[in-house]
DNA sequence: ATTTTATATATAATAATTTATATATAAAGG
DNA sequence: CCTTTATATATAAATTATTATATATAAAAT
């Protein structure tokens, strides 16, 4: 899947594998994150599909740039994933659920540090979206050939927005259920 | 991760690994699921790590079953997970997300009907939290020795609700956004 | 009468992901 | 002067997870 998000990227403009995961960190960390190492082995792979073609870019006093770009094919496998629904919810996978799940044997006190904890965390995240995210969205909006792009990109992060409310509030019921 | 889920189940009482993938299809689903296979491998490789311990139960007219019990390592195991608090959130994959992150280049409608077979999901998803699995949740809250898990139990639930329910207002928001 | 569902376990092959490590240099900060 | 941060790529090893397949039988449904 991670392939996707790489050819989505490589579809606006040429990109090495750190640049890809520079990118990925500041946009799509909120819904899509991937590690340094399955980026470069992925693109590797890619290219081996013949999905992109890298070409070696040389720089003084910098290691050398490996430069990736889509192919045709590249760009019909994006456009087919892009246009295919998908049929089904995403699984999640949340830890601090499922300790919570199995944590009645433990001593109360422990579980509840840990979502006071948690809390913290996801009101960090939350102001992130409402200052950080938001102004860098807003700046692309103000570009005629990005408006498009970023409505889209808005909406992706007012997910994290909502997500991190709930969160939260979730939180704030939960500890204040087991308090009592 | 997956081995504590397990190791958690196998702490109320000794269990196949059918019977495990059954207790998670209806119990923990909504934040851990795993598929028969990687619960069968996983049982395995923990009866190696002497967490586990299994025998066979003869069975007439069924393939005998496989049980495995938690041995004192597991519960070890188990409590030191439960008790080590989480620094880190949970980060998410939505791949809905993803694909309208990159959905600029695409016809506008197609975007918008998937997000509305989306919604459609999410709403039965929602309808199951609040009536199936609230059901089964507040029946053990009648037990005694029940009751501390059930409430723990109930928040997990509460989760998928509140989750539902983000998800849902989510996409009304963006498909009324992208409409206009 | 036939098909499907449920009961039960197991493994092979592949894919996806993480952790750890190696190399190299310049600029910036303390 | 020394350490950290940023720039850049790459691979090995391990873990985690999915897909596919094989086997076997009884009960229930059509």
């Amino acid at each position: 899947m991670l392939k996707y998000a790489l050819l989505g990227f490589l579809n606006y403009s040429s990109y090495s594998g750190y640049d890809l995961k520079q990118l990925m960190d500041v946009s799509t960390a909120n819904f899509w994150h991937a590690k340094q190492s399955q980026i470069y082995t992925t693109l590797k792979k890619m290219e081996k599909d013949e999905l992109v073609i890298s070409h070696i870019e040389p720089q003084e006093s910098r290691p050398n740039r490996r430069v990736y770009e889509i192919t045709e094919a590249g760009q019909t496998d994006l456009r087919e994933w892009l246009s295919q629904p998908l049929m089904t919810i995403e699984p999640r996978k949340e830890t601090l659920l499922l300790k919570l799940f199995f944590s009645a044997q433990l001593a109360p006190q422990r579980i509840l540090t840990e979502m006071r904890l948690q809390k913290n965390l996801h009101q960090t995240e939350l102001a992130t979206y409402q200052t950080t995210t938001k102004d860098v969205i807003t700046q692309f909006s103000a570009s005629e050939d990005m408006k498009d792009d970023a409505r889209l990109w808005e909406a992706t992060r007012r997910f994290g927005e909502l997500y991190a409310e709930m969160y939260i509030r979730w939180l704030d019921e939960t500890i204040e259920n087991l308090e009592s």
